[in-house]
DNA sequence: GTACGAGTTGAAGTGCGATTCAAGTCAAGC
DNA sequence: GCTTGACTTGAATCGCACTTCAACTCGTAC
């Protein structure tokens, strides 16, 4: 029933390390050992699985980590899920406004007619000036 | 005329340091000395208002390098902005898409009634599953 | 002459999420 | 008893855009 690192890797479709870095970053328990070697009970893809969802939806490792183990045993995930998710839904805004402000600037500068850098000086859009 | 770093900072809004980081990167042509000090043309403004612009629209420092002085001195700024510009849109494009695929698991996920985290591996979308 | 303020340098540090490395441990097979 | 292969550890490294630090150099004012 025990799993080593390398199996445990090959089904999460990660790397050894980086399952050690989540052991040592809190996210992954520390599992049993045989002979100094880490063996796994076939619950930690479910923990896994949860982990990576987590980190795909933007979470770093520490908010990751706060989600499984920063709350009170009697909150529950949905709760716990909407809490940090209303945070990061605004840190996502923030970034896509951010995104839709550089393609603006991408699409609109340097349209104008100069021949060397130096004289672009000249023709940048007011919100770019410096005293 | 001659500006020292202190003062060109205080005019552009960056700090010293960040001034001799651009010189290092090659952003900035070194300026003449006195008495080992940075003496600053205030044409040198103008080419920092285009330096930010570039970062500001997403540009790294190497790319905004690139811009300044990676291609023949035959073409134009615009056609120069054109280019790297088209580039760093498809790679904003795909941030957005990224963003948005964020922004619908934060939506989505763990609208469960599991009372605790252990228990939400079951009720996992199947996208995320593993083997 | 000495204190002050602004400048100089190169090296090291920051945060993030891992990866890579060297050197060692261990069980199994031959 | 020796190789093989999978594992172990802690420390170092990566990229990015700077910042911070210590130790030093100047010119000016008092």
């Amino acid at each position: 029933m025990g799993l080593l690192i390398g199996e445990v890797a090959r089904r999460a479709g990660l790397s050894t390390s980086a399952l050690r870095y989540y052991e040592k970053a809190g996210l992954l328990p520390p599992p049993s050992r045989v002979s100094k070697r880490r063996v796994y009970d076939s619950k930690v893809l479910g923990r896994i699985r949860i982990i990576l969802l987590a980190l795909d939806a933007g979470f770093t490792v520490k908010e990751t980590k706060t989600f499984l183990s920063g709350y009170p045993v009697t909150t529950t995930p949905a709760e716990r899920w909407r809490a940090l998710a209303s945070q990061k839904l605004t840190e996502l805004d923030e970034q896509m406004a951010r995104l839709n402000q550089m393609k603006s600037i991408l699409n609109d500068s340097f349209q104008c007619a100069c021949m060397r850098v130096e004289d672009c000086a000249e023709c940048m859009p007011p919100s770019q000036r410096i005293s």
